[in-house]
DNA sequence: CTGAAAGCGCTTACAG
DNA sequence: CTGAAAGCGCTTACAG
């Protein structure tokens, strides 16, 4: 009793329970209260729920800044993109909040700008100083294969989304982008399509030649063919979009659809048609990528391979911190993302059949 | 030189120099680099010059988890924010990236439900456990008083961005809402429009108010009023536009312009208004507020209020760090935003004059 | 203007 | 299975 109130005493007036704290109120060591806390095989019983009873009592939550220092590893995940879609980049870090939340980790941005003078060396001077638990790469970044090896080098952990196998499985969070590009291919084949366009983002990105291949597949498999004529290279936002998508409708023997590496140049082909008199979808077919909110809200809606773009974010995240905490560590089937084609009315077949 | 060796081999192995190696290379004491590191007045010249070349020369960076340890008090900024469009907490995040770009300052994601069970709760314990070194709060979170004195209580600086005044101007970057909805009023009192329809969002927001008052008073300036069965409450976004827009444009005696609370659930309207088989601006003008891309994107191209948030996120980040870093003290002249109209093709006098 | 000691709140390395 | 000591890399509080 008397007891009681003196050890109260001494915990700290701005409310902070530290380890010391909880050791001396369950009676052990401080030692002891880090194996509680960290999960550690090697404690009885008796002694954990004594301990964690004290933690409930009290609210103790380890400081992460003092975990941090001990541990020289702090508990923030590094969101690395340099994804030019605000909408992709809002949704992956949805995603990765999903996973976070509840856990010790905090979220930190790193966008980055590949074609920059100091885009390797601010990630990982970010990574020395503040030796995060880890990061999370999108495209294209996910695909700098000098970047990961750096990061191997700093002994900094790490997870790359991309449409390609690129680093060991247990480190790669696979989207189909080949398959979902395929669904495009045949969709447009079906409707009676033969004079097809594509535009295609910047090559930088693993994806843009996936996307393209598996968007000639899906064709091939139709006994069509994908026509170099009618390939542009975009640049994955609206200006080339409406920009290329001027440059193949300008053409006498202009494609009847297109299908564009992303929503956003998609929509500059909606442009591209208005400007030509071409109505969509009688006159001209349109197929994007990424199903963000803009295929929904414009007129007509776009048929577009839908990316899940959140549930992504969350597996990455969670195969991040999945290597300890062993809740989350039955990953094997969500590491690879199959695409579905969203049906809009962007597409139907052609008038000229 | 034997000296400069016994000196080298002592630094550590993984390349990260500490105070230590610092202190011991310039002759001084760890609290004497401490002082330079953290730009204290009392140094000797002399000293300094000292300390910064074999900073310079060691790249020595402090280790911001021991420096947080004993600060008690971190190196991230966290970004509260509740609003449901991507947009706007794109842009936001953008201007905070951009102040905090080559600062010691991390971004950290706080996003929030003031609907949910554990609101305030959830940010609390960030702030506790995590001392961050400020938090930005943006609307409607920023409104939210109750969450401000909490801050204050546990210590944790704070900047608020709201369209009134909140808090302490040192603490308050400033929106003008008000005068941002007058433009949009006085832009379709002067086209000729009489029967004026708003759709606003959540009163939660105090924005919301702002809007709706500017805009009246814009209307009044003019001769006209803003008819209470003319105003609808929407949500803020896409679904609540078109459910609003079908509802005011269905009644006998239908508005020809609305303005809406902004720009999701302006293009809500446009789906509204094609149904009901109405030409955009013949037929129905649009004003929008906040100049997201999909403004530009749409056909026709939305008339909206431009709101330089990218700026305001700036300026709020600024305004945190800048209580102690002095290249960033003088902001008394940023901590107000003027809005703009960007005048695209939605809007146009009305037919029916 | 400068420094030696103690401390921030944890974990590691070691011992038993 | 458990603990005492030392250490992580800084700053605070104090002394001179």
């Amino acid at each position: 009793m008397a007891d009681d109130k003196a050890t109260a005493d001494r915990i700290r007036s701005d409310g902070a329970i530290t380890i010391s704290d909880v050791a001396r109120l369950a009676g052990v060591s401080k030692k002891t209260v880090s194996r509680v806390v960290n999960n550690e095989a090697t404690v009885s019983d008796e002694t954990r729920q004594k301990v964690q009873k004290v933690i409930a009592e009290t609210g103790f939550v380890p400081n992460p800044q003092a975990r941090a220092l001990a541990f020289r590893r702090s508990f923030l995940v590094g969101l690395v993109y340099d994804n030019p879609n605000p909408q992709y980049v809002v949704n992956m870090q949805r995603g990765v909040l999903d996973a976070l939340d509840n856990t010790d980790y905090q979220l930190v941005l790193q966008p980055c700008d590949r074609n920059s003078a100091d885009y390797p060396d601010r990630i990982l001077s970010f990574v020395s100083m503040h030796r995060p638990h880890g990061l999370i790469l999108t495209p294209s970044v996910s695909e700098d294969e000098a970047l990961t090896e750096s990061l191997r080098r700093l002994d900094c952990d790490y997870v790359v989304v991309a449409s390609v196998p690129l680093d060991i499985p247990q480190r790669n969070i696979r989207t189909h982008d080949r398959q979902g590009a395929r669904l495009a291919a045949e969709h447009l084949a079906q409707l009676g399509h033969t004079s097809i366009g594509h535009i295609h983002g910047p090559p930088l990105f693993r994806s843009v030649g996936e996307r393209l291949e598996g968007f000639r597949e899906g064709l091939e498999a139709h006994g069509l063919e994908l026509a170099p004529r009618y390939i542009r290279e975009g640049a994955y936002n609206f200006a080339s979009g409406v920009a290329c998508g001027r440059d193949l409708l300008s053409t006498e023997d202009r494609p009847t659809a297109i299908f564009t590496g992303n929503d956003e140049m998609a929509v500059g082909v909606y442009v591209a048609a208005r400007e030509a008199g071409l109505r969509i979808p009688e006159d001209l077919s349109i197929v994007g990528f990424d199903d963000t909110p803009i295929a929904e809200r414009i007129w007509p809606p776009l048929t577009t391979v839908r990316s899940p773009i959140r549930e992504i974010g969350r597996a990455a995240a969670r195969l991040l911190i999945g290597r300890k905490e062993p809740e989350f560590s039955d990953l094997s089937e969500h590491l690879s993302y199959a695409l579905d084609l969203m049906t809009r009315q962007s597409t139907s077949a052609p008038l000229k059949l």
